[in-house]
DNA sequence: CTAGGGTTAG
């Protein structure tokens, strides 16, 4: 009691003040807090004294009416001297009245007071409330503010009762505002004054920075200065190792630290326990299982629900529903998180139902379904092309007083993003934003992967550029997006300059950037580039992926190099990977364009013999392969096969048989199995009414060409260029070029742009048929068009003009051509 | 320490 009022002697700190008022008033406002005291009456401005008085004379201090009067009146320099004083006489009240002023009047007093109440609080123990305070202090200061209120607790309180527990709570404060320097600061400040931290204050410092070598530094300080060290501080160890990938380093770690000098802590198994699973080692986490057994440990629900959610995810449900079952006999009830694990699981396996079943199940235990079970309700929902009954369940969650979250927001947004309504998606980013919500990378990731899916990288970038401004730093997943915009919609030198730009820059290099890369290079060709980069890929040590490989096959493939296509399947068993349904589609795909269906067929039964299952994709190549061999009643048996198996044919594979039945002159099955697509929910493409149009020109009447075009115009339905161009060059052919004509008008009407080869197409035919007036007049209008002639076209008009002896265009023509360089005299 | 969201290939 006496170092304390001496440490509060108004007489050396009023010493001090007097020289040091500029600077020092900016902590302390004025002289001492507690100079009420002792110094003279008219020192003490009047509503401190009145209320010192109320206190000392009536119990209710703050009941009292005056007193609640005067307190909205008080300065900050009044406050102090208040709760200076009161905590002198009495600690409690000293406290009431701090309360008093942060609940109702939103006020805190300065620093000093904060930390004379911290004092108080730490006397009595209330550690919880002394923590409280600190915080709050902590968020106002900010970081690097650990020197200042160092020297406060230094100077002013260094004598004083708990002054030890105070400092221990600021590191630990600190600690727990993630403030690590600042904690460290207070650290070393207390190691000076030998005031032993506490085994909490490690713990949190320790778990702070246990992904970073320093975590051993805290490690060896808490064993060096002998505080007992609690069941967390392995844990946290263990965690730090795992999360540093030193997964072998963390159970040996445990095996040598666990056990020995207390009972091995739960924790610790489960922190292992979560990250084996986690990188797919399932049965190194089950034998950890076992092994609490062993120590004498039971495991608690986290344990289960560990095990459970890595049985989930890698899809073995049926043992995930067995753990759970053992659960309940073992008298652990299983949670909602229990519940929300195993619908997640089943809706990885697309298997909604069973999804449904499980939340049945869980209100049927009077669990209530929580913001989680909701968001995987409309993940599901919009997993399956549902987005409706994904905002369904918006609505319920609202209704049920539950606001989304940033997650399920994004759940809806990349679904519409995955349907083309990109629009649609900014709207509801707009939403989410309007509800206070932050979208974060992983939203804007999504957006700006939508938009370039679309086409407009320019808006794409946009995006990026605003993300940039919120200070939200793009990640791989974005730039991939980016790529993938660059790469699709510019120029294959545009795409590679920015990839070369993202490898230049990043450390850690992403494989999917090579990936698409090398897809694009295989796509138009450009193997040895594609190769090249497969090189520099194993070069810089990065592990290659199926998709790697996939798109290198694909690129053998494209340039007919079928041969070295197969020795990279061996390069795919040489990496441990193992091939994938893309792989084996798209070498069955190559071989059936080359004719080699019997070769087709071997790598199905590979594909077969391998476990590997077949999709809709790789149906509609054998279908494919059929057809080329005219095995048409095969191909239609396959189709019914496919729906029989639920591997829903989808537009393509009706094209390919409808192609098919066209060639062979069956125009009725052709449009039986349109009817079919329209039956089966499916929207037939421009693709298809190209190629139904084209099989009515080849071989019925062109009249009915004519009036199944008009009708598809009339139902307004969208139509590409072929679809007009099909339809020209029959017209053309047969001799009515009144018709061509009029469709080519029609065809630039909407806007369709128009090259030299539509042209050629047209004059081609009708200089076969020698109508070399009709032909003048297509090439007029194509010069006018501002296309520029091509020697093959020119030929073509010449030896027309020559046969029907118009020796005057043919002339025209020869000097047209000098003019633009395509005569060498 | 457990549950919910985003990427590349035919």
């Amino acid at each position: 009691m006496l170092n304390r009022t001496y440490q509060w002697r108004p007489i050396r700190f009023r010493l001090k003040s007097q020289f040091l008022i500029p600077t020092f008033s900016l902590l302390f406002t004025k002289p001492s807090v507690s100079a009420a005291n002792i110094t003279s009456d008219d020192e003490t401005s009047d509503p401190v004294r009145e209320i010192l008085n109320k206190a000392s004379t009536s119990k209710d201090l703050f009941g009292n009416h005056s007193v609640r009067t005067l307190i909205p009146t008080l300065n900050s320099l009044q406050v102090d001297q208040i709760i200076g004083n009161l905590g002198l006489e009495d600690p409690d009240s000293a406290i009431d009245f701090f309360y008093l002023l942060r609940n109702e009047y939103g006020s805190c007093g300065s620093r000093v007071s904060q930390f004379v109440i911290g004092h108080l609080l730490a006397g009595k123990r209330r550690l919880k409330e002394l923590r409280t305070v600190l915080e709050q202090m902590l968020q106002e200061e900010g970081s690097g503010s650990a020197p200042s209120l160092s020297e406060l607790l230094e100077n002013r309180f260094r004598a004083w009762d708990s002054n030890d527990l105070v400092w221990d709570m600021l590191a630990f404060a600190y600690s727990r505002s993630e403030m690590v320097h600042d904690a460290l600061f207070v650290l070393a400040k207390m190691k000076y004054f030998k005031i032993q931290a506490s085994i909490l204050t490690y713990n949190s410092l320790l778990y702070n920075l246990r992904h970073t070598h320093i975590m051993w530094d805290v490690y060896e300080e808490i064993k060096a200065s002998g505080t007992p060290q609690s069941a967390q501080t392995n844990s946290i160890v263990i965690d730090g190792l795992c999360g540093q990938s030193l997964l072998q380093e963390a159970v040996a770690f445990l095996q040598e630290n666990e056990g020995k000098e207390s009972k091995p802590c739960i924790v610790s198994f489960n922190t292992l326990m979560s990250r084996f699973c986690k990188v797919g080692y399932i049965d190194v986490a089950k034998s950890f299982f076992c092994m609490m057994f062993k120590y004498g440990l039971l495991p608690d629900a986290y344990s289960y629900n560990i095990l459970i959610h890595g049985l989930c995810i890698a899809g073995s449900m049926e043992e995930a529903l067995e753990l759970t079952d053992d659960m309940e006999r073992h008298g652990v009830q299983p949670d909602v998180v229990t519940y929300n694990i195993l619908a997640k699981g089943f809706r990885l396996l697309g298997m909604m139902s069973w999804a449904r079943k499980i939340i049945r199940q869980m209100l049927l235990k009077g669990l209530n379904p929580d913001v989680v079970t909701y968001t995987i309700l409309i993940c599901g929902h919009c997993q399956a092309g549902n987005i409706e009954e994904g905002f369904m369940l918006q609505e319920e969650m609202l209704s049920q007083g539950f606001q989304l979250n940033d997650i399920a927001y994004s759940v809806l947004l990349s679904s519409l993003c995955k349907r083309g309504q990109v629009g649609e998606a900014l709207r509801l980013l707009h939403e989410m934003e309007s509800t206070g919500l932050k979208p974060d990378v992983i939203t804007y990731s999504i957006l700006i992967h939508g938009l370039c899916k679309q086409g407009e990288v320019q808006e794409a970038i946009q995006l990026y550029n605003k993300m940039w401004l919120k200070r939200i730093f793009p990640n791989s997943f974005t730039h991939n997006a980016i790529l993938l915009g660059l790469s699709e919609k510019g120029t294959l030198l545009e795409a590679r300059m920015f990839f070369d730009s993202l490898t230049k820059s990043n450390l850690m290099e992403n494989i999917v950037w090579f990936n698409i890369m090398i897809y694009r290079y295989a796509k138009v060709g450009k193997v040895r580039e594609a190769v090249q980069l497969y090189e520099q890929i194993i070069e810089k040590g990065i592990t290659p992926s199926i998709v790697t490989f996939n798109s290198l096959i694909y690129g053998f493939c494209k340039s007919r190099k079928l041969a070295e296509a197969r020795t990279w399947l061996g390069m795919i068993k040489a990496h441990g990977l193992v091939p994938t349904d893309v792989t084996y589609t798209t070498l069955m795909n190559a071989l059936c364009e080359t004719g080699n269906i019997r070769g087709m067929f071997e790598v199905f039964r590979e594909m077969e013999a391998r476990a590997v299952e077949p999709t809709n994709i790789t149906y509609t190549v054998i279908i494919k392969g059929l057809c080329k061999q005219q095995r048409l009643q095969e191909s239609l048996q396959l189709l019914e096969v496919m729906h029989a198996k639920g591997s829903s044919p989808d537009e393509i594979t009706y094209n390919t048989l409808i192609h098919c039945f066209c060639k062979a002159r069956d125009m009725g099955k052709a449009f039986q199995l349109h009817n079919e697509m329209l039956l089966h929910n499916l929207q037939p493409s421009p693709v298809t009414y190209n190629i139904l149009l084209n099989g009515l020109c080849v071989n019925g009447d062109l009249n009915d060409a004519d009036r199944f075009f008009s009708s598809l115009q009339d139902q307004n339905i969208r139509l590409t260029k072929v679809a007009y161009t099909t339809l020209i060059k029959a017209h053309c052919a047969k001799g009515d070029v009144c018709k061509a004509d009029t469709l080519f008008r029609q065809m630039v009407e909407k806007g369709f742009e128009i090259s030299i080869t539509d042209y050629s197409a047209v004059i081609n035919r009708l200089c076969k048929k020698n109508l070399t007036i009709k032909v003048k007049v297509f090439l007029h209008v194509m010069l006018s068009d501002g296309i520029t002639l091509d020697q093959q076209i020119c030929f073509v008009m010449l030896n027309a003009f020559r046969r029907v002896g118009d020796l005057t265009s043919e002339f025209e023509l020869l000097a047209k051509m000098i003019k633009c360089g395509l005569l060498p005299d």
